[in-house]
RNA sequence: CGGGGUGUAGCGCAGCUUGGUAGCGCGCCACGUUCGGGACGUGGAGGCCGGGAGUUCAAAUCUCCCCACCCCGACCA
C-alpha cells in the first residue's frame, strides 16, 4: 500500500515554467518525473510505477504474439555499425564516445546490427527460422532539440522487434503478425491512433506503416480523408491522376511579353490585368500556371545531378515529399553557381522548352501527376520577361516522367474515395517496416536452406516508443485539473482519501477499508495525511489521476455509515454503505 | 544551425528602464487554531541574483563573451 504520508512525492501547485504540453506539465506537477538532463528525465516512485505498467503491457502483448524477449547493451562497439555504414550515415544524431584506450563506442539509437549478429551467432539452419525477437531497451539519440517533455527526449525507452524469415511471403506474415500485435497493444492502452502508410525511404524496405496518435502537440503531419478511413503520412500520399484531355481544338500556345513577373503572384496579376489575355469566364489563378524549379540531387556515392520539377503554380514543392521520392539522394535548391552552368535557364522564367533530356539543358524533367496530356499551362518561355500561355502537355512538351513532390493542401482529393482530405498532426507511437536483406547481407547472415544451399534471411523491424506512449497516454487522457490514467496503467486501483478530523471515526474506517481492499488484491494509494487540509487531499487526488477515488469523510459518522466513491474521469460520485464499499470497489476496478 | 524569449530561495515570480542593505506568493521548520475543496495566526530557516571578464567608490541592475532552458523553423527509426 502506498501511503501519502510517507510516499516520496511532492506535488506542485504551479505549472513548471519550462513545461508547455499537458503531459509534461502534469507529470512534473503530480510528482511523477523530474527533468535531470537536456532531454533526460528521472522517475519518482509514482512515475516509475506507471512506467513499469506500460512496459509490462508492451511485454505482455509481445509475448502473446509469440515474440521472444532478449536484451542487448546500450553501449556498443563501433565495428558492426561501421560494417553497415551507419557509423557515419547516422550523422550527428549518434552519440559517439571512446573508452580509455581510445576505441570508438556508441550509445545505440536502434539495434538492427546487434539483432542480426545474434541471429547469425545462433541460427544455422532454415529450421531455426522464422523467428521474431524483441527487447525493451533505453535508446540514445543526440536530438538537435529535445522538446515536449517525454515526447521527444535524447534518452528514451523503445521496444524494438526484428523478424527473420527466409521468404518474402514469410516476411509478409511476420509483418502482419506484428501489425496485429500493435493493434492489440494500442487498443489495450486506450490510445487513439491511426495507421498511416509511410515511406520506408533509405532503409530500402518495400512496406512501411506508422501508428500515429492524433494530437495537436504531435510532430508528424499526416493526411486523412474527411469521408473514408484513408490516412497516410504526407510523404506517402499519392495524387489521383486526372484523365487526359483530347488535344483536338485546343488553342495554340502563345508567347507573350510579361515584364517584371518572376514570381507566380506577379505573373497572375499581370495576365489578369491585360484585357487581351483574359479568360472568357473567370480570372487566371495560380493553379493555371506551371512552376518549374531545379534542384541538385546529391547521391550517397558523392555524385550530383540536376533535376527539374514542374508543379502547378499554386503549390510549393514539399521538400519532405521530394526527399522521400529521391531517397537515398538528398535534394538542395539550385544555387547561383549552378544557374551559371546552364545559361539557357532564365531564372524566374524557366519553361519546359529547355528542360528534359531531349532539350537544351538536358536536365531530367519530372512533373506533378496533375500535368497530364491535354492540360494547358501558363509557364516560362525561357527568356526574361516572357511567358507562354496555353502550353499544352503532350503536344508542346513531353516531360521525362512524373514525380510526387508537390505539397498536399487541405481539400485535395482522397486517393481512396475521391472526397476531400484534411491535414492533421500526430505523435508517432509505433512504426513497422519491412527491412529486407540489407542488414543480413551487410553482416553476412545466412543459414543453410532446405536445399543445402546458403539462404539469406529477410528482416522486418518494428518499434514502439514505450516512454513516448506513456506521455501520449497522459496527453490524451488528462484534463484541466490533472492526469487521468487508464486503469491498467494507473499507479493504483483506488485513491483512498481520509477526510474528517484526526481523532474522528474516519481514520479507523479508512484504515480498515484500505487493508481490506489490499487483501482483495487491489492496489491502494491511501492519503492518510493529517497535516494537510482536506482541500489539498482532494486536489492531489485529482492531479495524480488514479481512476477511482474513494473518500472516507463525514458519511462515515452517519447512523448508516457510507463512503463516497468517485470516478475521476466523469466526476460521477455515489455514496456507498460502508459495509459494501469493498465489494463495490472491487467491482468497479475489476480489470476488463 | 537560424529567429525569438527567459535565467533572482525547492517551485512560481517582482526588482533591472534611472547602479546604493535582495523582495513577494507557494512550499519548508516550530507552536497554536482549523478539518469536505489547494485553511489561519505568530515566530523562523533558506540566495555566489546562470558563469566569466570589464566599467564604477559601489553591479541583480550598465558593457562584452560564454552557458543553460523554452518556443518557432531546419533536422529527426
Amino acid at each position: 500500500m502506498l501511503r501519502m504520508s510517507n510516499l516520496f512525492v511532492k506535488t506542485l501547485r504551479d505549472d513548471p515554467a519550462d513545461a508547455e504540453v499537458a503531459s509534461h506539465r502534469l507529470l512534473v506537477r503530480a510528482g511523477y518525473i523530474r527533468r535531470a538532463a537536456p532531454g533526460g528525465f528521472s522517475w519518482l516512485p509514482l512515475g516509475w510505477e506507471v512506467y513499469r505498467n506500460v512496459e509490462n503491457m508492451v511485454r505482455d502483448e509481445m509475448n502473446k504474439a509469440g515474440f521472444q524477449e532478449v536484451h542487448f547493451p546500450a553501449l556498443l562497439p563501433r565495428e558492426p555499425y561501421e560494417t553497415t555504414g551507419r557509423w557515419t550515415e547516422y550523422g550527428d544524431n549518434l552519440f559517439r564516445l571512446q573508452d580509455r584506450k581510445g576505441a570508438d563506442f556508441l550509445l545505440a539509437p536502434t539495434h538492427e546490427e546487434m539483432f542480426t549478429l545474434m541471429v547469425k551467432d545462433i541460427a544455422a539452419s532454415y529450421k531455426d527460422l522464422p523467428v521474431s525477437l524483441y527487447q525493451i531497451q533505453t535508446k540514445y539519440r543526440d536530438e538537435a532539440r529535445p522538446r515536449a517533455g517525454l515526447l521527444r527526449t535524447r534518452e528514451f525507452v523503445m521496444k524494438d522487434s526484428y523478424s527473420f524469415d527466409l521468404t518474402d511471403a514469410g516476411l509478409d506474415e511476420s509483418y502482419a503478425a506484428h501489425r496485429q500485435s500493435y493493434i492489440d497493444l494500442f487498443d489495450r492502452m486506450g490510445l487513439p491512433y491511426v495507421i498511416v502508410s509511410a515511406m520506408s525511404g533509405a532503409m530500402g524496405g518495400s512496406k512501411s506503416e506508422e501508428f500515429l496518435s492524433p494530437m495537436d502537440v504531435g510532430e508528424d503531419t499526416y493526411i486523412r480523408c474527411t469521408n473514408c478511413d484513408y490516412a497516410a503520412n504526407v510523404e506517402a500520399v499519392t495524387t489521383p491522376v486526372p484523365d487526359d484531355v483530347p488535344l483536338d481544338g485546343l488553342p495554340e500556345a502563345i508567347v507573350h511579353d510579361t515584364p517584371g513577373t518572376p514570381t507566380i503572384e506577379t505573373l497572375v496579376d499581370f495576365i489578369n490585368a491585360d484585357a487581351s489575355l483574359r479568360l472568357p469566364d473567370r480570372d487566371w489563378s495560380a493553379a493555371d500556371t506551371l512552376k518549374n524549379l531545379v534542384v541538385t540531387l546529391k547521391h550517397p556515392d558523392g555524385t550530383v545531378e540536376p533535376l527539374a520539377i514542374g508543379i502547378p503554380g499554386d503549390r510549393d514543392v514539399d521538400m519532405k515529399r521530394l526527399e522521400a521520392v529521391v531517397a537515398p539522394a538528398e535534394a538542395e535548391p539550385f544555387t547561383e553557381a549552378d544557374f551559371a552552368k546552364y545559361p539557357s535557364l532564365a531564372k524566374g522564367y524557366i519553361g519546359p522548352g529547355v528542360l528534359g533530356e531531349q532539350n537544351a539543358t538536358g536536365i531530367r524533367y519530372l512533373v506533378d501527376p496533375r500535368i497530364v496530356t491535354g492540360t494547358a499551362w501558363v509557364t516560362g518561355a525561357d527568356a526574361h520577361g516572357r511567358h507562354v500561355i496555353g502550353l499544352t502537355a503532350g503536344r508542346d512538351f513531353t516531360p521525362d516522367g512524373v514525380i510526387e513532390a508537390a505539397e498536399i493542401l487541405p481539400g485535395d482529393t482522397c486517393p481512396a474515395c475521391g472526397s476531400d482530405v484534411e491535414i492533421a498532426r500526430g505523435i508517432e507511437i509505433g512504426h513497422i517496416f519491412q527491412l529486407g536483406r540489407k542488414y543480413a547481407e551487410a553482416l553476412d547472415l545466412w543459414v543453410q536452406g532446405e536445399d543445402g544451399k546458403p539462404a539469406t534471411p529477410t528482416m522486418g523491424s518494428y518499434g514502439v516508443g514505450v516512454t513516448r506512449c506513456l506521455a501520449a497516454i497522459a496527453e490524451a487522457t488528462s484534463d484541466d485539473i490533472g492526469l487521468c490514467w487508464p486503469r491498467e496503467i494507473s499507479p493504483a486501483d483506488v485513491h483512498l482519501v481520509m477526510a474528517g478530523k484526526e481523532g474522528g471515526p474516519q481514520r479507523e474506517a479508512a484504515e480498515k477499508i484500505a487493508a481490506e481492499l489490499e487483501a482483495r488484491g487491489l492496489r491502494v494509494l491511501f492519503d492518510d495525511r493529517v497535516k494537510v487540509s482536506p482541500g489539498v487531499r482532494f486536489k492531489d487526488a485529482e492531479l495524480i489521476g488514479i481512476p477511482t477515488i474513494a473518500v472516507a469523510g463525514r458519511g462515515v459518522a452517519d447512523d448508516e455509515p457510507t463512503m463516497e466513491v468517485k470516478d475521476r474521469r466523469t466526476g460521477d460520485r455515489e455514496d456507498v454503505p460502508l459495509d459494501q464499499v469493498v465489494d463495490h470497489l472491487v467491482a468497479v476496478t475489476k480489470r476488463v
